[in-house]
DNA sequence: ATGAAAGCGCTAACAT
DNA sequence: ATGTTAGCGCTTTCAT
C-alpha cells in the first residue's frame, strides 16, 4: 500500500536528482550517445535509484504511436483441436516485446468488418495489427488494406497475388506431401485424403500436396477423397464411408487437413476394431496437443508457429519503420511429428 | 493509404465543426447529461460525421489511467493437456471491453519477480493485472497486494487466509466429490486417485474431494492413490503401479487431477488392453480440448471459466473504482462433462 | 553537450 | 449549460 502515497518519478524528479535539465534525461533514455559518458552515469544512477519508467501515455500522446499491436481472439471452438494460438501469441508476445512493444487483445464480436480494427486506430490504441484468423484466405486483409491500416498477416492473401501487405505464410502444399511420402515409406499405397470443401483456399493449398505427391510416387488418387466441414462428426463418417468398399479398394492410411478431423477418423477407426498405426496410419495437420496426448498419439503435421511470429514481428517493424518491404511475403516450411498412428 | 494525409480529428475540430467549445465535446462524451439535448445532439453528429474517437494517450495522460489490465502469458507447454487459457481470454476480453478496458499481454520470464509487473504499472502502461498462474496458490499473490499492486487473482491465497486482494476460485474438491459420485453410481467401489504430490495446495484441494467423498459412501482410499508430477508419464506409470496388484485389489476407476494425469492414465489402459468406460472408468479435470476430442472421449470436471472471468472483471471494477470489496473471494462450482470413459 | 520553450489531446477546476 | 484556463509527462526544435 506504499505505492498510493508517493506519485511515480517523472523527468523532472529525475533531472532534479541528477542536478541536469529535463531535456537531458530525456536524450539519456533517447539518444545516450549525446550526453557526456560522466553525465549519463550520473542521470542513470538517479533514474535507478528512484526507479523511473518513462510514462508511457505522454511518450505515446508526443511520438504519436503507442507502442501497442492489436491482436483479435476469437471465441474458443470446444470440441475442436485447432488451438494453435497459445503457442503462437506466446512467441509473439515474447518477440514484440523485444523490440519494445506490446499486444493488446480485442474481439468483433461475430460480424467481419473493419469497425473495431478503425476505432482502435483512431482512439491510437495501437499501432498496428495482427492478423491471424486466415481460414478463408483472409477476406479482412483486403479492405484492412484498402483502408490504409497498418497490419501483418498470418496467412497468405490467396484471393490476390498482387496484394502488397506483409504476410507470413505455413507451406500447407508441402507439409502434407511429407505426411504422403511418411506413409509411402511405410508401405501404404491406397492413402485417403479427408479435408475440408472447396474454396477454401487454404484446404485446397494443402490437398494440392496429397494429390501432386501421390501422383509423383505413381499412386492413385481416385475415390479416396473426402470433403466436408472442419469438425469431428465429418472426420467420423468420411472415414467410415471410405472404408465402406471393397477390401481391395480401402484406403490404408488417411492424411487429413486438421488434427480435428483426423481425431474425428481415429473414432471411425476405434469402432471398426482397427488399431492405427498397425492396420492403419493415420496423420493429422496442426499438432495440436491433443495429437500429443490422446492415445494413440497422432502423427501430425507441426506449423513453425514460433518462427511464424518472429517472422511476423519483423515484418511489423519494417512496417512500422515505414521501411520498405521488398517482398512482402514468406512462406515457411512445416515439418512432421510423427507418433503411434502411422 | 488514404488515412496517412488527413490527420485524425480532435475534440477542436469536433467544437469547430458543432460550434461548441471544447469542454462541450468533452462533456457530450464523459458527461452526457450536462448538455442541453439538442446541444448534444449537435455535437453527436459532428462526432459521427467526422469520425471522431477520443485520443487514449491524451486521455490517459490527463486521468492517470491507462485502462489496460496486465495479463501474463506463460510459454505454452506442450503434452500437457491444460491449455484452459484460450476459453478463459476471451471471456475476460470480452467483459473487459463490456466496462471500457482492454487487455495487454506481457512476459515475464522465467523468474517470478515483481519487477515486470511493476514496470507496467510505473510506466502507466497497465492500471491492474489479473493473475492466473495459480498453480501453488500463486505466491506473486502476496508480493503483489505487499506492494500495492493491483490486481484480481485467478486462483485463492490458499497459503494467507487472511489475504485481502480479489480472488475467484473454482472449488476443486466439489469437482473432484462430483466425479467421485459418478463414478459410485456407475457401480464402481474401488476408485483411485491419480493427483499431485503434497505441497500443492490445488492439488490437496482437489484430492480432499476424493478422500472425503470415498468415505462419505463408505469405501476405502488405501492403497488406492498416487501422487507425482503433472506429467503424462507419470500417469501411465501411476497407473501401471496402481493396476499392478492382486484382481480383488485392483481400482475399477481413476479419478485424476488433470486432463494431462488422465491421458496417461489411459496410455497405461490401452496398453494392458483395457477398454475405458467399459472395465475401467476414467475421469479427468480442465474438460480441455483433448478430452473432448480424443477417442474414447474423456469424462471431465469442467471449471466454468467464462463465469471465473465474469467475476474477475467485476472484481476488477470494484478495484479501480476503489470500491471496497465485502468479501474478496468467490468460490466457483465446477461440473461434470460425462464422456465415453466412464 | 546541455537547456528553454512549445505543444501533443485531453479533462478537472473554475468561471460565467 | 457552456466557456476559459491550466497542466498531465513527454519529445521536438531551436538556442546556447
Amino acid at each position: 500500500m506504499s505505492r498510493h502515497d508517493e506519485s511515480a518519478p517523472t523527468l523532472a524528479t529525475v533531472a532534479e536528482a541528477a542536478g541536469v535539465s529535463r531535456q537531458t534525461v530525456s536524450n539519456a533514455l533517447n539518444s545516450p550517445d549525446l550526453l557526456r559518458p560522466e553525465t549519463l552515469v550520473r542521470v542513470q544512477e538517479a533514474i535507478d535509484r528512484l526507479g523511473y519508467s518513462p510514462n508511457r501515455a505522454a511518450r505515446s500522446l508526443r511520438t504519436r504511436s503507442s507502442h501497442l499491436i492489436g491482436l483479435r481472439v476469437d471465441a474458443a471452438v470446444e470440441d475442436s483441436a485447432n488451438a494453435l494460438m497459445d503457442r503462437f501469441v506466446h512467441t509473439l508476445v515474447e518477440s514484440t516485446e523485444v523490440v519494445g512493444y506490446h499486444v493488446l487483445l480485442f474481439t468483433a464480436g461475430d460480424h467481419d468488418t473493419p469497425e473495431p480494427y478503425e476505432e482502435l486506430l483512431r482512439s491510437a490504441a495501437v499501432d498496428a495489427f495482427v492478423l491471424t484468423d486466415t481460414f478463408l484466405g483472409n477476406p479482412q486483409a483486403a479492405w484492412l488494406a484498402g483502408r490504409g491500416v497498418p497490419f501483418v498477416a498470418f496467412g497468405r492473401p490467396w484471393d490476390d497475388p498482387t496484394a502488397r501487405h506483409p504476410w507470413v505464410d505455413v507451406d500447407g502444399h508441402a507439409g502434407v506431401a511429407l505426411a504422403v511420402d511418411h506413409l509411402v515409406e511405410r508401405g501404404h499405397t491406397r492413402i485417403a485424403w479427408v479435408g475440408w470443401q472447396k474454396g477454401s483456399f487454404i484446404g485446397e493449398d494443402r490437398r494440392s500436396g496429397w494429390v501432386t505427391r501421390l501422383h509423383e510416387h505413381g499412386l492413385s488418387t481416385s475415390r479416396l477423397s473426402a470433403r466436408g466441414e472442419d469438425t469431428l462428426e465429418f472426420g467420423t463418417r468420411a472415414a467410415h464411408a471410405l472404408l465402406d468398399v471393397a477390401a481391395e479398394e480401402r484406403p490404408t492410411a488417411f492424411v487429413c487437413a486438421s488434427d480435428t478431423l483426423a481425431m474425428g477418423v481415429l473414432r471411425a477407426v476405434d469402432v471398426l476394431g482397427l488399431r492405427p498405426g498397425r492396420e492403419l496410419g493415420v496423420v493429422g495437420f496442426d499438432d495440436s496437443i491433443a495429437a500429443q496426448v490422446c492415445t494413440p498419439a497422432l502423427t501430425s503435421v507441426r506449423q513453425p508457429l514460433e518462427e511464424v511470429a518472429v517472422e511476423v514481428v519483423r515484418g511489423l517493424g519494417a512496417l512500422l519503420a515505414h521501411r520498405p518491404v521488398g517482398q512482402p511475403g514468406r512462406v515457411l516450411a512445416p515439418t512432421l511429428s510423427i507418433r503411434s498412428t502411422s
